[in-house]
Parts: C-alpha cells; sequence; structure tokens
DNA sequence: CAGATCTCAGCTATACTGAAATGC
DNA sequence: CGCATTTCAGTATAGCTGAGATCT
C-alpha cells in the first residue's frame, strides 16, 4: 500500500467493497474508451454477446441473465434495432413478447467490439501475472455467483 | 419460449471486466442498504474516513485522494456541512482553498457508519473463506495501485 | 381473475466537462 | 502572467420505480 500524501486513507484500501468499485472505475474507463470509437456502451455490448452465444430471446429473458431493468433493455433494444444489429418481432407463439434477434451486421460489429474488450482486458489487469489473472477471476466468479442467485430471489 | 437458464453467456463470465461490475453492483447494493438508514451515501462515508484518518484536507485534495471530481465534492460537502458533519472555512494561508475538519457528531456518525461498513462486507465476501477474501483484496489492491497512478497523470 | 411482458415517464447516484470568479 | 481552487450549470451512463396497455 502506498504511502504517499495524495492516496486514500487505509481504512478504504482494507475495504473489500471500496476496492472493487476503484478497480470498476478503472475497468469501465478502459472498456468504454475502447466502444466509444464504435458509439456502443456496454450494456450494447453484453446484449449483442448474449444473442450471438445463446440466440434469439424475449427482452424480459435478456434482462434477466444480464441483470439489465425491463426498462433500460428498451432503450438499448430500440438503439441496436436502430442500428441494424437486432431484429425485434412480436413472438406470434406469446403475443406479450418479442423475440430478439442479432443480425449479420450485429455479429460483424460484434466482432470488432470483442477484440477491443480482450484489449481492455489486457489494459486492466496489466498488473497480474497470468496465474494471477486467473485467481482473480476465480475469486470474482464466486462472489458473482453467489450473490447473484440471491438476488435472483427477490 | 421454455425458459433457458438465466444466466449470462459464458464469454462475459470470462471477462474480467464484467465480472467486476457485477461484484460492484452488489457491493454497492450490500453498502448503500447499510447506509440508507442514516441518509448517507457512499462519497459521504469516504470523505468522513479520510478527514478521521487523515486529518482536515482542502477539498480538492480531498477530490485527489479519493478519485472524487471537484465539482461532486462540493456537493458532497454541502449535505456533509448542512448536517453538522463537518466544518468548511476558508484556508488564511491560502485563501483559494477550504480548509475542511470532521465534527465531533461526524466522528459519532462515522462510528455507526463503520459497522454497517464492516456488516456489508462480511456479506458481500461470504462465499470466499478468510484466506481467498485476503488474496482477493492482494490482487484487486495492485490493480488499484497500478491504475490509480497512471491515471494519475491526466 | 392473477400474472407476465413491453413501454414510457421520471427519479436518483455517480462520473465528468466547461466556464466563471477568486487568489496564488 | 499562468496556474490552482471553489462553485455552478449541464451532460451522460446506469440502476430503478410506477403505471398503463396487452396478452396468457
Amino acid at each position: 500500500m502506498p504511502e504517499n500524501e495524495a492516496w486514500a486513507p487505509r481504512r478504504l484500501w482494507r475495504l473489500p467493497s471500496w476496492l472493487i468499485n476503484q478497480a470498476t472505475l478503472h475497468a469501465n474507463r478502459l472498456v468504454s474508451e475502447g466502444f466509444a470509437a464504435a458509439g456502443v456502451r456496454r450494456h450494447h455490448f453484453t446484449v449483442l454477446v448474449t444473442l450471438d452465444e445463446d440466440g434469439p430471446a424475449s427482452q424480459a429473458e435478456l434482462g434477466r441473465r444480464l441483470s439489465i431493468d425491463r426498462s433500460d433493455m428498451v432503450a438499448v433494444l430500440n438503439d441496436l434495432e436502430g442500428a441494424g444489429l437486432v431484429t425485434r418481432a412480436r413472438d406470434e407463439a406469446d403475443r406479450r413478447r418479442n423475440v430478439v434477434q442479432i443480425t449479420p451486421a450485429g455479429v460483424a460489429e460484434l466482432k470488432q467490439l470483442d477484440a477491443r474488450a480482450e484489449a481492455a482486458q489486457d489494459d486492466l489487469l496489466a498488473p497480474l501475472s497470468p496465474k494471477e489473472r486467473r485467481e482473480l477471476q476465480r475469486l470474482l466468479t464466486r462472489v458473482v455467483e453467489f450473490h447473484g442467485e440471491r438476488h435472483r430471489d427477490r
């Protein structure tokens, strides 16, 4: 831990919630910088990844998988549909739902975004060895899985 | 549509930046819930901790230590001063600056907040062993130190 | 009927920028 | 003069709520 005067007090460096917050600030800054050129935000990216990997889904389903609010999902899909990266069509089997699908243009765009996201990961974890990166990933996964399950049963 | 598993795709679980974001969501939810009863937000807490541990400071100095924007710091200190938890006085040695100090009421309030923050850490790290918690803390500290130094030279 | 889905209006917290006023 | 500090006005992303319309 640094001792310079321009640093946060030790009590904060010992608070995991503060550390995670600071790390997230840096992570989001790096990722968003990478996406900015494409005019894309983080939610756009995660929705495209989900559609690409797991296939078409309803808006509510996307929201549940990504912990994105139903309300924010509407705006995100408005953007993606407007850019021609996804299609949105009434589900004839259950007319309450929209079937959201990624388009070929979306797949192509995603390929660019994937590369930018990967580069940001490298920047973010630059100070860690490969082994440490895996360990950090493992520990964070445990935390997120644990609270994800709990938070789901609201 | 048959409910697929309500989980994000594997590609996201392998992205450290996504994991850190999800973990931060849970961390902030837990901490903010703990502070809500006191009508306090995270920035209020970190400013009080800094004043308590490192003594009086100017607004710009607090902002630099905590990575809080000068502009947001004004609002945070308005709240804290209004609640009688800090004092703000012109620095006669350098009349551009305000000297911000924690009050006895601020110290008392901070004692309550510290307890709530500690409880939230326990909830957050519940799925990890003591050894794993220390390791997570170590790895996050390395990441935050690394980017903190870099980001400082803006 | 209860409950799910989509949409919209609007709220809060947080990160950040630009510019003005003041003082070093 | 250039530079730092405080303040205000305003923007953007994101998390979230309530309510209405529609459908199962």
